[in-house]
RNA sequence: GGGAGCUUAGCUCAGCUGGUUCAGAGCACCUCGUUUACACCGAGGGGGUCGGGGGUUCGAACCCCUCAGCUCCCACCA
């Protein structure tokens, strides 16, 4: 017969299709005004990136809405593209150079630079290779790269546009410190987490007497830079030191006691120790009350002049080291145990520092308010929707965000000095620009007495454009008009305030509407142990080994199943499997067909009734699939596919066309398989696109360029709910007497007489393919034709004479059996009708449900009776 | 310290504003089956007192209270 293989071979099949469509330009999309747009852009994956389980997930989904949205006939248009992701990458480079044995230090800005670009050039953007092996279908024309010169330019005007609505201010604060990176970071690039740390009690002596004060601290070295010790001012127990100077221990110094109320009386000793340079709040509490600022940490983390002693060393080399000579200076007086929460890069895992420093700030509070109004009031929608609050109470309690990085790739700051003074510089779009302004301040001035600012921006800062700058908004009109807003954003809930927050709030601030329409949050996927998958754990497959395995189509297909919007998704191999065997069933349906031979002959009624059933089926799926795509349950959606499919088509529509071994199919059918195949496929295509491709290539001779990723997706039909209940009612019959079969052993071949008492039911509509399926001659009356096998479907009584193959005891056992539950059944319903307040307060519609169940099931009572009565004659 | 969410079959989850056949699906499991699309299969089947307790109601997996457990987010307590 066929020439197919009994097993479906995705390694060839994926490529050559991926290829073609490539060829033909089907992912290609551009403006055109007869078309309504779909447009989609990537979360720019960090150039140095690689794929991983995360990403599969999230490209997965987008590509799935945009084959669907292209399937609508509608312009749909991803947009790939990268991040330059400004630490990961310098981090990597740096690494790289000192490999070769290169010190950054060594280097000139632009050297470095060089060699940054040179690394891009040769690793970068692996990742977008690896997502074609995944089916994206991504319009690889408009790639994008956040340091793009156009996109560059953006970055820079956005700053100058900000700057210029006084939204942008340079700052000396707090921040939060990498001393790995020698970089500031924003708050979001922290991670805290509970660690084991000790807290140490450390006794300052009262200057001009023997008495001592205690305070507690985890960090004892920082001592060394305490310009106060506070104290609450109603503190009883302390009153007696208001005035007083302690002496910090080792060094000496005196330095004042002060009252606040900030002190929590009941933590530790009831003292604070305040460190104005190196704590948030004592930064405050020394603002407050004019304390010195001592920093007594260089950038690198390492112990600085002003520390006097234990200069160079690391703090965390000083923190062992200052114990000791605590103790010996009789300073300590214990150290106990404590979990507190300390505060990592998100990029290098060093401990954050808090350090003063000059920065530059972004006011957040007047971006936030039109973002925060658009998420409440449904401008921008998320799904699911409990996000909502999260990005509520973040944007409510929003902080200014400190932009500038210690780094140098990525968009230089645009601020040029032309002096020491701290407000001695210019902001402007380039060097000339920023010499004439400097000149309209002090004339006389030359190009070199200026300096630009020696700082790049946070990486954020220009990936919140991505939605605006992919279509070089700021510069022309034609593509932004047509494509912005775009409509579904795809991303983890991980940076909803790194990138989607932040987008929302550019697109109203730089272009006055929303960037999208939706956002899909996916899921965080782990491993069948629940936890997060990591590089350290190693419990991270490579998703292109997976696909290697189990196919794209396999993998994307198990991802998507296991994954409602937003829920985590416990990783397993089998998963995939699943996806791999669907694939495979789907394969071997269509080798079934092509081993068809056709003739032209009258379409007979089983065949009939078989296209009529399953056309209304699919009509029905449409819609459901529709609707789920709509409330964005594309796991409900691809299963129900997979129901659709297997089921409905393969086991039962299937089963009940097919000829009989060697027979022929008449032409009739075999073209209205093919057509619902093919339809099959169309609905089937955004989750599987490569082998639903295959199949409708391979059910007939095509015109070229006639595909199923550029066909149409089907409208929405009427269907009739009653012949479908019909249908399923005729498969429970079906089922039933399948089941007497394997109860009793009897082969499927052996065909059997079925007898159905009384009127007939819905099922009857469809008692040719009944008598096919359950190869039975179905008849009605009164005489149940002997002892037998009985069911009830419904309220239909059934019953299949089995003469001389039954045992009759064992039938009327199970009768009563069924008898017993009946009753009790019949108990409870009328329990619930006799009371009275139940059927004066329940709806007519309740009440008369119950009265037919009463009715069916004293029906049912009855005939059993009358069964028992006839058997044990 | 705040806030959000979760707890339904072995696993992963549905279950829309409380009420159509005594709680559903997929996977896993069990039995039978080498029938000529597919053992990456077919047919059939078992399995849950809806986290515990209390309340509202004619009626609760669904509403309220409470307890327990888990997850996530936010926050400057040494």
């Amino acid at each position: 017969m066929s020439e197919l293989s009994s097993k479906y071979d995705p390694s060839e099949v994926e490529g050559k299709w991926y290829g073609h469509w490539m060829n033909k330009g089907f992912f290609k999309s551009t403006p055109d005004p007869d078309k309504e747009p779909f447009t989609v852009v990537i979360p720019p994956p960090n150039v140095t990136g690689v794929l991983h389980m995360g990403h599969m997930l999230n490209n997965t989904i987008q590509d799935i809405l945009i084959r669907k949205a292209r399937l609508e006939g509608k312009n749909a248009c991803w947009v790939p593209g990268m991040d330059h992701a400004s630490i990961a990458t310098e981090a990597k480079v740096v690494k790289r150079l000192r490999e070769k044995g290169i010190k950054k230090s060594d280097l000139t800005r632009d050297a470095f630079l060089a060699h940054a670009w040179d690394w891009k050039e040769e690793y970068g953007g692996v990742i977008l290779e690896q997502l074609k092996k995944l089916g994206a279908s991504c319009d690889w024309d408009r790639t994008r790269f956040t340091m793009d010169e156009k996109y560059y330019e953006s970055v820079i005007d956005t700053f100058l546009h900000l700057y210029k609505k006084d939204l942008i201010y340079r700052g000396y604060r707090m921040v939060n410190w990498d001393p790995e990176a020698l970089t500031a970071v924003s708050d979001e690039e922290v991670i805290y987490s509970e660690e084991h740390s000790k807290l140490f009690h450390i006794a300052y002596r009262i200057e001009g007497s023997d008495a001592h004060v205690t305070i507690a601290t985890t960090r004892p070295e920082t001592i060394l830079g305490d310009t106060a010790i506070c104290i609450h001012p109603e503190d009883e127990r302390y009153t007696h030191l208001h005035g007083k100077k302690a002496l910090v221990p080792l060094i000496g110094r005196a330095i004042p006691i002060i009252l606040d109320e900030y002190v929590d009386r009941e933590f530790g000793t009831g003292c604070l120790k305040v460190t104005p340079a190196h704590d948030v709040n004592d930064y405050e509490l020394g603002q407050k009350h004019n304390l010195e600022t001592i920093d007594i940490l260089n950038a690198n983390g390492t112990l600085s002049q002003a520390a006097q002693i234990l200069i160079g060393e690391d703090r965390f080399a000083a923190r062992k080291k200052i114990e000791p000579m605590l103790e010996e200076a009789k300073a300590l007086v214990k150290v106990e145990p404590y979990e507190n929460k300390i505060g990592r890069s998100e990029r290098t895992n060093s401990i954050i520092e808090p350090r003063l420093s000059l920065q530059w700030f972004v006011k957040m509070k007047p971006l936030a308010e039109p973002a925060l109004k658009a998420v409440e009031e449904g401008e921008v929608k998320f799904h699911p929707a409990k996000f909502n609050n999260t990005y509520r109470h973040w944007m409510n309690n929003i902080k200014d965000w400190c932009i500038s990085r210690q780094l140098w790739w990525g968009h230089r700051i645009p601020a040029w000095y032309y002096g020491e003074g701290e407000h001695d510089f210019v902001v402007a779009k380039n060097a000339e620009e920023a010499l004439q302004k400097a000149q309209d301040i002090q004339p006389g001035l030359t190009a070199a007495d200026l300096k630009q600012d020696e700082d790049v921006m946070d990486t954020w800062f220009s990936s919140w454009l991505w939605p605006i700058s992919v279509f070089d908004g700021f510069y022309k009109r034609d593509e932004l008009d047509y494509y912005y807003p775009t409509n579904d954003l795809v991303t983890g809930p991980d940076i909803i305030f790194f990138w989607v927050a932040r987008m929302i709030m550019a697109g109203y601030e730089f272009e006055g509407k929303r960037p999208f329409e939706n956002v899909y949050f996916t899921g965080i996927i782990r491993d069948k142990l629940g936890r997060k998958m990591s590089k350290s754990l190693g419990n991270s497959p490579d998703p292109i080994e997976l696909i290697e395995k189990y196919s794209a189509d396999g993998v994307r297909l198990g991802l998507l199943m296991t994954a409602p919007a937003g829920n985590d998704i416990p990783f397993d191999d089998a998963i995939c499997e699943q996806g791999r065997n669907f694939a495979n069933k789907i394969w071997n349906a269509l080798r079934l067909i092509k081993g068809w031979e056709v003739v032209d002959k009258e379409q007979d009624k089983v065949n009939s009734l078989a296209v009529a059933w399953m056309r209304q089926r699919m009509a029905a799926e449409v819609k459901s699939i529709n609707d789920n795509f709509g409330k964005y349950r594309l796991n409900d959606a691809a299963m129900s596919l997979y129901k659709l499919v297997w089921d409905e088509f393969c086991s039962w529509y299937l089963e009940a066309v097919k000829p009989v071994y060697g027979e022929p199919i008449d032409r009739k059918t075999m073209e209205d398989t093919m057509s619902i195949f093919e339809e099959l496929m169309i609905v089937l295509h955004p989750i599987m696109p490569f082998i639903t491709e295959e199949v409708y290539q391979s059910l007939r001779d095509r015109p070229d360029g006639d595909c199923v990723i550029v066909s149409s997706w089907p409208s929405e039909g009427a269907f009739d709910e009653q012949a479908l209940a019909a249908f399923e009612e005729a498969k429970q019959v079906i089922t039933e007497v399948r089941s007497v079969r394997a109860q009793k052993n009897l082969s499927p071949r052996e065909s059997l007489r079925l007898i159905q008492k009384g009127t007939k039911g819905m099922y009857t509509a469809y008692a040719d393919i009944v008598a096919k399926l359950a190869n039975v001659v179905l008849s009605f009356g009164d005489d149940d034709g002997g002892p037998g096998a009985s069911f009830i479907v419904g309220t239909l009584e059934f019953s299949i004479p089995l003469e001389g193959l039954i045992d009759a005891t064992i039938e009327i056992a199970k009768l009563k059996e069924e008898l017993t539950y009946q009753e009790g059944f019949l108990n409870s319903v009328m329990k619930k009708l006799s009371n009275e307040r139940f059927v004066n307060n329940a709806p007519e519609a309740v009440v008369a449900s119950e009265q037919k169940k009463r009715d069916d099931a004293a029906s049912r009572i009855a005939s059993i009776k009358e069964k028992l009565v006839s058997m044990e004659e």
